[in-house]
DNA sequence: GCCGTTATTATTCAAGTGTATAATAGATGC
DNA sequence: GCATCTATTATACACTTGAATAATAACGGC
């Protein structure tokens, strides 16, 4: 049984060393400190009350930090509370569970890696270019993402919850460019049954996919804008048609 | 300090609990088994001396079954022996540390996803169609490699052993694809610098890789070689060529 | 059959894990 | 100011982790 610490307000009626300490700050979870001297009597660290939600969302920011930064092995519950700004405890306050917490970040990496690319906007011909752009660029194309991303998808044949956040990810993903694809193809005058847009919507998603994975990990091996060329004369090239104007 | 244990063969003085005890067969770690009976005389689990270069082998493959089932959490020291049906202190005879055979054990994921690709044989056009087909049937394609792929990829920002390893394979895979391509491109006749070649094979490998990713995620989105044909018709349109005689 | 080598097992250990709980203090309403 | 609420801190705990060490037994040479 560990010695008792003494709070500066504790009532506690054991001797604290007898000694009139100083009031010592515990910044951070100095159990050396206390080892060193047991009796002291010591101010906790001072915070604030975060308004509504956004402690949580701290959390969840400084979860995604710490899985791209040192792997899901290195997003202990205390590394993340330190990158939050707060203590290990403030989790469990937040979130049942430690993995309920990492499900949520998934959920926010998977939005902000498909948000982006939902909001193109303009002629058909535009919104198709842009959405290879934004794939492309950052902050969609960074090795930030992609690490995130690469974490989540080696969990999901191990957790189901997971698993399902990722198909819902995806169908909307690709069904977004099939419609996309659709009125691409329709704008220009050429047929497009639902089939063939499936077909083309499974390719082009599979290149941007592919050719974000290239660039996110090894980026230093394109030149600058040289992946989006690629993309732009690819997507020209499987669908038959320009895509400027 | 807990209390010893008392080995069949232990020349140990201390008395065995009076009693005339059986011996006792340990199977893996049974620590209740000891503290119910401290002083029971046991045996130990009988075991074989593998062969030269076999047991490193087997761990190995154990250390990849753990990451794809349990993800790189649960593929500890002490799943991966069960799994390989030793107990964990060997891990350390023939490792360094368990980081070391995660590595060689990555080392082994990239093999098996480029090696069978490089052994495609025959005229050009032949090579370039089975290229595409041996990375989207099985064994390449299946949940357990895009598992294991995924959890290194997580791993290359967090790890410079890992990234270095990762880099290799995927400049040898895309030279290959690179190195295909100029050979086809020359047998049909059609001119290909290396420039050409190269965009050809980033986008090519990226949409093989995208397509990939997509079926082992998702194979029951897709039909019977539904992936394949529509690779072989996106890279026809990509290189404007067929890829049948 | 015995003996030496060493692959393998059993055990221990310190550090780190997620979680539970109690104490504290910032905020808010009056 | 003061009482109340609860977000936040500090601590405790049981368990797991990778590693180190000592004991054992399988195997090969003779």
């Amino acid at each position: 049984m560990r010695r008792r610490i003494f709070w500066r307000n504790s009532r506690s009626n054991e001797p604290s060393a007898g000694a009139a300490h100083e009031p010592i700050r515990l910044e951070g979870n100095d159990l050396d400190r206390r080892r060193r001297d047991p009796g002291a009597v010591v101010t906790r660290r001072s915070f604030h009350r975060a308004p509504e939600g956004e402690r949580r969302q701290e959390l969840i920011e400084a979860t995604l930090d710490c899985i791209s930064e040192f792997g899901l092995k290195g997003a202990t519950v205390r590394q993340i509370a330190v990158r939050a700004g707060v203590t290990a405890g403030l989790v469990r306050h937040y979130f049942d569970s430690k993995d309920q917490m990492v499900a949520e970040a998934y959920r926010a990496v998977i939005a902000s890696l498909t948000e982006k690319a939902k909001t193109v906007e303009g002629d058909p011909a535009t919104r198709l270019r842009d959405f290879i752009c934004i794939n492309l660029s950052e902050p969609v194309a960074d090795s930030r993402s992609v690490s995130l991303w690469a974490a989540f998808i080696s969990q999901v044949r191990v957790d189901p919850v997971l698993a399902e956040i990722h198909r819902e990810g995806y169908l909307a993903f690709r069904n977004a460019l099939q419609d996309l694809l659709s009125d691409f193809l329709a704008a220009k005058g050429r047929p497009a049954s639902t089939e063939l847009c499936r077909r083309y919507a499974i390719a082009i998603n599979g290149l941007v996919d592919g050719l974000w994975i290239e660039g996110c990990l090894a980026g230093d091996l394109f030149r600058e804008g040289e992946l989006i060329s690629i993309a732009m004369a690819s997507v020209e090239s499987l669908l038959g048609l320009p895509v400027d104007e």
